[in-house]
RNA sequence: GUCCCAAUAGCUCAGCUGGAUAGAGCAACGGCCUUCUAAGCCGUCGGUCGGGGGUUCGAAUCCCUCUUGGGACGCCA
């Protein structure tokens, strides 16, 4: 636990005590003590809505309770109380107390941030799992960057995370990625042929017919009949898929655990018995000569197929089976992160792991909505099928890493978003990542220039008495909230607490750039207390940063 | 028709699960570099928080309803 949360916990513990003192409330009864951040520093350094809180049961008016309150209240790391507004108590810190924030941060470096709040809960987190039969594109890369960033941030708030691909290579796309290949490598030699209704026109598809051509033709004219040549694409159509979208992962920093495949839930023979365990639990019945999953009992709203009357298996059979494969792994959570164009099927599967584990909430689907292309305030219409999307790679040469990362993370994840092209091409040093960075740079920057100056940076350093301006105040409680930033956005799956975080440390910090020179060296002690204070800004922007996977540069 | 998401400054979005005067960025205008990085800082302009009810000390936030935009509703995957 970080200084701060410790400091909350005693603050609260000191507010309960006055209450019960002041006999507002008896002992035996429970408040729950709310301690806020107000926003404006000069509404202290933590404040309490107690008092409102309280007028139901007390019966007089907030402001005076207030004042009951306060005179009951003991504390020895307060400075000074003040009663403000409708009846909001604030507390402001003495000096030693809000300091101790620059030293915990120092002390914990790169472990500044995280908490034990997940306590090491198993969490398996499952995002893009894009089909194998085209590149990556705007969509993806949303899911991948969210996924990615909510990953880190539940590991930062202790949480023990997997992070899964699930590869569809079993279904009628596949086929159609066969097929297209196949087409496209007979135009590399040569012949008229053309593409399949359905086909995929990406630029992939052709590059790869290319590599088929060059390396695996010998293989294919060996194949007797056409079936067994539509194996051969269907296998290098896979493999060569699945590598691009691993490289381009890779090259967007969204590394995996595990890559699940649906294929071979077919061949490990986990598809059958997944019905048979749901027929076991007396979910499942036969009509129409097809088999059906009462998914009803369970608050879908209509039973689904899982077996087809031609024998074969519905998309949500293997599913079922892929998610009892990762239940028995032993997770404590399942986090499936889907695009907005799946929320239809939530329920289904929500009722099968509900039937499999009898925990409504043992399944969490955070859904990514759409991202539109939009160039000039003018939509562009993008296709897989045609071939036209921006895809991942596109939009990192564009715009650079980074400001990709960056831009998808600061977005709320349930709202539609517009990515101007024209913008992210014309304008990219405006991209708000490069503020947070400048922030940073700017710290490193001052630590360079000190130790070339001789009074470098000292971690020994422990009185910072000194540190009173309210720029420096205001710095150091926007540092000791980083924690509890952390935590509320592992808690609410919303990595875009973080960017804001990142936003307002950064300007707080720019605004005491702007008005205090840290180096002095007239004033070599008080120059040092700085110099923490700013090494302290360094290690938590870099820290926060990379929670979103966004590097802190030392220079720009 | 049913369900999901959204509606906040000219534009793009925050708003910490009910709190103090609703905030940033971009755009517009005016200041700040002989001093640690001006990709920065300070100030001005800009809002009936889509409309209407309700809940209470208090609502952008919670409930109901209407309007508008986007998406989903297959024995496809």
């Amino acid at each position: 636990m970080s200084v701060v949360e410790q400091l909350k916990e005693q603050l609260r513990a000191q507010i309960q005590q006055a209450v019960v003192k002041a006999e507002l409330i008896t002992a035996e009864q429970q408040i729950e003590v709310q301690l806020e951040k107000p926003k404006d520093g000069k509404m202290g350094d933590f404040s309490s809505n107690i008092a409102m809180q309280l007028t139901r049961i007390a019966k007089r008016n907030p402001r005076e309770i207030a004042q009951i309150v306060v005179d009951n209240f003991v504390s020895d790391s307060v400075e000074r109380v003040e009663i403000a507004g409708p009846g909001f108590i604030n507390f402001y810190l003495k000096n030693d107390t809000l300091t101790q924030v620059v030293r915990n941060i120092i002390e914990l470096d790169y472990e500044y941030g995280k908490s034990t709040l997940g306590a090491n809960n198993k969490v398996n987190i499952e995002f893009v799992s894009a089909n194998p039969t085209g590149d990556l594109h705007l969509g993806h890369a949303r899911g991948a960057a969210i996924g990615d960033s909510l990953g880190r941030i539940m590991s930062a708030a202790g949480f023990d995370v997997t992070r899964e691909y699930y590869i569809n290579d079993a279904g009628n796309q596949i086929n159609n990625l066969a097929l297209s290949l196949q087409a496209r490598y007979l135009q590399a030699l040569g012949e008229t042929v053309d593409m399949p209704e359905d086909g995929y026109h990406g630029q992939d598809i052709i590059n790869i017919a290319e590599i088929v051509k060059e390396n695996h033709k010998a293989e294919i004219d060996a194949a007797g009949t056409s079936d067994e040549q539509l194996a051969i694409f269907r296998k290098y159509g896979l493999k060569y898929e699945l590598e691009k979208i691993c490289r381009d992962l890779e090259a967007f920093g969204v590394p995996f655990d595990i890559w699940s495949s649906e294929q071979s839930l077919y061949d490990e023979k986990r598809v059958e018995p997944a019905i048979e365990k749901l027929t076991e639990l007396g979910f499942i019945y036969e009509q129409d000569g097809a088999t059906w999953f009462r998914t009803t009992d369970l608050g879908d709203d209509k039973d689904r197929v899982l077996k087809k009357t031609d024998g074969s298996f519905t998309y949500f059979t293997p599913d079922i089976a892929y998610h009892m494969l990762k239940l028995s792994r032993g997770y404590d959570l399942l986090i499936d992160i889907w695009g907005a164009d799946h929320h239809g099927y939530i329920p289904r599967m929500k009722a099968a792991i509900q039937a499999l584990t009898g925990k409504a909430n043992m399944l969490e689907v955070p859904i990514i909505q759409m991202v539109r292309l939009v160039r000039d305030g003018e939509e562009v219409k993008m296709s897989k099928r045609r071939g036209d999307a921006v895809t991942i790679r596109d939009l990192v040469e564009m715009v650079g890493l980074d400001a990709t990362r960056y831009f998808f993370a600061m977005r709320s994840a349930d709202t539609q978003l517009d990515f101007d092209l024209g913008l992210a091409e014309s304008q990219s040093s405006d991209n708000p990542v490069f503020y947070a960075q400048y922030a940073h740079a700017r710290v490193s920057s001052i630590l360079r220039n000190a130790a070339e100056q001789g009074v470098e940076f000292d971690a020994k350093v422990s009185d910072f008495s000194t540190l009173t301006h309210q720029k420096e105040i205001n710095l150091m409680n926007k540092l000791g909230e980083f924690t509890h930033t952390v935590e509320v956005a592992a808690t609410r799956r919303e990595p875009h607490k973080i960017t804001n975080y990142i936003h307002e440390l950064a300007s707080t910090f720019h605004t005491f750039y702007n008005e205090i020179k840290v180096i002095d060296k007239d004033d070599v002690a008080y120059t040092q207390q700085k110099l923490a204070l700013v090494k302290a800004v360094q290690i938590t922007l870099r820290n926060a940063l990379q929670l979103v996977g966004v590097s802190a540069p030392e220079r720009m």
